[in-house]
Formats: structure tokens, sequence, C-alpha cells
DNA sequence: ACCTGAACACCGTTCAAGT
DNA sequence: ACCTGAACACCGTTCAAGT
């Protein structure tokens, strides 16, 4: 039967998270689903918006934040959520940052992260600058830890990162960002 | 006469500067030294050491804070001034974002803001962290805007970047940070 | 409506051979 | 020491033509 969008994307993903961004290509996509690369084309207007829809699909895989807990503590769980699910596909902040750019409450899973900003009780006109800061340290956190691997592994001489201690410093400067929030409440 | 690696890397950085990361090639580069392809990997082992040095060259041109101001001010004067300069070279987010994730302290201005972070109270366990924290919101936002801009180029639905709004937003996150800075002295 | 085949204009990198 | 020429194995995208 024919091929979908969805189908495509998904496979497109699963080269992501597989091979990382520099062997999602759509040549290779093309391969992968057993059609001729122009095919692509027919599904998806080009790449760039192909890895728009690769971003959605990394965000709308991250539950959701429980109902009921204090804002700054949820705030920090999603934070850590949302970094613990795209630390472990390569190259996602590469990917997300430019779907976040263009659209920011695109998915979910940013909209409840821009939400528990407002909860916290940052004021209405600095709401979306609080929301992005959060993001920049969550997609520099991961993209980081990404690009210290991909170093290690290209130079025997460097150590390879450590995935707790990587958690444990974005954790030291969310808790930074979390008590410039308290004060202004 | 021969040319040398400082003279591939000043034509790298003007390559970046003019037409961004997709038309920085060995081959566009080489061409615009009038030599071979091959000829550039004499003077570098390949395009990601190119990269770094570009790095470098870059964060070199960002002036050092003045002497005798509050450890506060001067490390958001610095941190707008690292700012300011990288948001004027397409790409430089992921340029720079290598670079640093490999040597975090290679740079003087980046070896600066560590500093700052220290003098502005930061016990040692944490300076690190809280370092990478503002580079984070740095490289985030600069390659927020640029994406952006790419964004609106694409696509003229879209309302392009304006530059002041940009920078408030860089400014109104980077107060978070500093209000978290100053309850851990 | 959906896909193939073939082309166009590119990439990064290697390496024998030249000077 | 430094560079050329030529090759290898790729890219993203387009588009007439097929079914």
């Amino acid at each position: 039967m024919a091929l979908s969008r969805d189908q495509v994307v998904a496979t497109a993903v699963d080269l992501l998270r597989r091979y990382g961004l520099g062997d999602l290509t759509m040549r290779r996509l093309a391969r992968e689903l057993g059609v001729a690369p122009g095919a692509l084309y027919w599904h998806v207007a080009n790449k760039q918006e192909l890895l728009v829809h690769v971003a959605d699909a990394l965000l709308s895989e991250i539950p959701p934040p429980p109902v009921g807990q204090p804002p700054a503590e949820a705030l920090a769980g999603l934070s850590v959520g949302v970094r613990d699910a795209l630390v472990q596909v390569p190259d996602a902040a590469d990917v997300v940052g430019l779907a976040y750019a263009v659209r920011p409450g695109a998915t979910r899973a940013l909209r409840d992260l821009a939400g528990l900003v407002h909860d916290v009780g940052v004021p209405a006109s600095e709401r979306d600058e609080v929301a992005a800061l959060v993001v920049h340290q969550i997609l520099g956190s991961v993209a980081g830890q990404h690009n210290r691997r991909l170093a290690a592994l290209a130079d025997p001489d460097l150590p390879p990162p450590d995935a707790a201690a990587e958690a444990k410093a974005f954790e030291v400067g969310l808790a930074v960002i979390l008590r410039g929030l308290v004060r202004s409440r």
C-alpha cells in the first residue's frame, strides 16, 4: 500500500535515534522505506519540514507533569523529563531547537512548561522569556553532552562524558533558575 | 607564497560571516583561496578541526570586561557582549557550541566568564555548572534568533525576529540567573 | 494520487604524483 | 614542504514520464 507521511516521519525518527543526524539523509530514508528518493517529496516539502515533524514526534512522547504537585517542583520535574528524553537521541537539541524557535508552543510538552512558568508566579510580561531560558538550559545541556560524546569518539585523549555528572550539572543550573524565579513572585 | 593555517581559518571566518555554515564548505573555501580542495588538508586535519579554530577566532574578538566593575555587573556586561558578537555571525551558536563542549576554557572570553562567576560568589563546586548555564542562555538566544530569521525567510507568513526584542528577552533570562546567584553567596 | 528514473549541481576526504 | 588531479562515495532537489 501507499506510503504515508506518518510512516516517513516515524522512519526518520528511527534513523535519527539509531545513527544520528549525519545518517538521516533523504536518500538513506528512501532506501530504508524501499522507495526512490523523489518519492519522499510527495509527502514532505523538503528536509527542513521533515525535521520539524521529527521534533514534534520526539517531544510528543514526553509524559505530562503529575497534577497537584507544587509548581516549582513540577517545573523542575518536567524539565528533567524533557532533558532525559532528548539526551538519548543524537542531535535532538539541533532538531528540537529549530522547531522551538519557529513555533515555541506547538507541542504539548513545551506548552506545559510555559504553563508551569506561569504557575510559579512569573508575571505575564516575562513568561515567554523565562520559558525560553529553561529551554536553553535543557537544549544546551543535551547538545553539550552529545558534543562531548562525539569529541571523545574522535579523540581518544578526551574522556567520554559521564551521564550522571551531566545530569547533575543540568540540575545545578536549573536550581539557579528556580531560585531566581522565587524572588519574582 | 605558500598558504598558512591562519589564512585558511581567516577565510573560513569570512565565509561564515558572509554566507553562513551552509556555504562554508571545504570546496568553496578552497575556491576562495585559489587552491585545490585537497590542499586544505595539509593545514587542517578535517572540517571539524577547522570549525574549532573558527570558533576560537570568533571568541577572541570579544573585548574583556572593564576592571573595577562589580562582578555581577561585569558578568552581565560580558554576557551581553558575547551575545552581541555572536548574533551577527550566522550559525555562530553551532560552531561555538561545539568548541565550548570540548574545551570550555580554551578561549579568554569564556575563561573571563567563568572567573566572574567565581567573583560573584558561586562556590567552587558549582562554578563550571553555572558558567555552563550562562553559556547555554547565550548560545540558545543566538541560535533562536538565527533560526527565526531563517524560518521567516523560508515562510513569508512568519514575522522576522526583532533584534531589540530578542536582546531584551535575553536580558530578562540573564536577570533571572543573576537573581538566582545572589542567594548563593 | 503516488511513484520511478534520471539528471543537476553539489558535498568531505584520500592519495599518488608532481614541484 | 606543499600542492594538484582525479577519484570515491556520497548529498538535496526537481521533474518528465509512468501507473
